[in-house]
DNA sequence: AAACAAAGATACCGATTGGTATCTTACTTA
DNA sequence: TAAGTAAGATACCAATCGGTATCTTTGTTT
């Protein structure tokens, strides 16, 4: 039997990749055959069916994106420096992708968000994530001594991710990084008064 | 013949609302043949294809959305009030939709940017127009010597805009106005800075 | 009232959708 | 090397897709 998990990788890789440029819904599985090059009974044998890859594919989405962001932050070593790592790595997107689509996240919360459950709740799970890992950083800079204590962590970790998504809608529309890149000085500065 | 205007005026209506909230590809023409309780014939009397269906959709959403938000500015007497009258209708989306499914713009945007050329050109004009209102209020506030003259108007429209859109992901995903509110609540505390 | 035109309904078209049953191929194990 | 099994290909299914040609209905005009 021919590579049974690396078929179901590449399965999964072009599908995200697809799921994310062009809309699940929008996706067929002959897409999908089309991009891997494989047949209807390949996918089939590794997927229950589409929604199951939906979620796979999703999910394999948020943990490339929580890697690189989560190696990103690691690297950092005080507040200032996580912060501008984090920012970083959504202005990196305009330019070098680590996938093709724009924010998975953006992406899969406008469209499930009145239509599919199951990937509602799963993108639902991915932002809080994403706000708890931003959330953090901020208290562990108030730990630290490195952020005024009387900071609010859930408000700015909210404002945060709404502004750079914000920007990241905009940038793709337009195709030029100017908005990302305004949205991303202005939280440097939004940071800069958190700072002790 | 029975009023064809009205009835072309109920298609554009009931296919926006499922437009923006199911998307643009996801939804047939017969999801729009049920919601109007009209036949295929009648839909393709009234419009050429799909795809001109979707642009007069569109653009009916927006022509709505810049209405009710152009309205509120007119009623706004000077800049922080006009800034006020921006944020409270994005605020009001949440409470009291003037329609389904989210921001068209926010939705329009995700879905389009990298599969429908015709009707990306169309969002990418609506952004325009929007980051153009908010950026005459800030150009009117200096002019009114409300506003600091060295203020960038074009650099806070964008984040203004960016983080509007972004908080309404953000709200409509975890269906609370938490992230809304915060994101509101934070850009009035920039208007503030912005002020002479 | 007869003629006409416009609005909408009906019935169809080929192509594509998600999905499945079955067949063939490739590899592993005995 | 023969048998067994897992991976993938093929061929099909009913349902739905966007779209169209034609028929019926409705209202206007003369």
């Amino acid at each position: 039997m021919r590579n049974a998990i690396s078929t179901k990788e590449l399965i999964i890789r072009e599908s995200a990749n697809l799921f994310n440029t062009q809309g699940y819904k929008a996706t067929s599985i002959s897409d999908i055959t089309r991009a891997t090059g494989l047949t209807k009974g390949a996918i089939y044998r590794h997927f229950e069916n589409k929604s199951d890859l939906e979620q796979q594919a999703l999910r394999s989405l948020a943990k490339l994106m929580f890697t690189e962001l989560g190696g990103q932050i690691k690297k950092a070593k005080n507040y200032q420096e996580k912060m501008d790592a984090t920012f970083a790595f959504f202005e990196e997107y305009m330019h070098n992708p680590i996938y093709k689509g724009g924010c998975p996240l953006l992406n899969a919360a406008t469209e499930v968000d009145d239509t599919n459950v199951v990937l509602r709740q799963q993108t639902f799970n991915i932002l809080a994530q994403l706000k708890a890992s931003v959330k953090k950083i901020i208290e562990n800079g108030i730990k630290n001594n490195q952020v005024k204590p009387d900071t609010d962590a859930a408000f700015f970790a909210t404002i945060i991710i709404a502004t750079l998504e914000g920007g990241i809608m905009m940038s793709r529309l337009e195709r030029t990084p100017d908005a990302i890149l305004k949205t991303v000085d202005h939280l440097r500065t939004v940071v800069s008064s958190t700072l002790k």
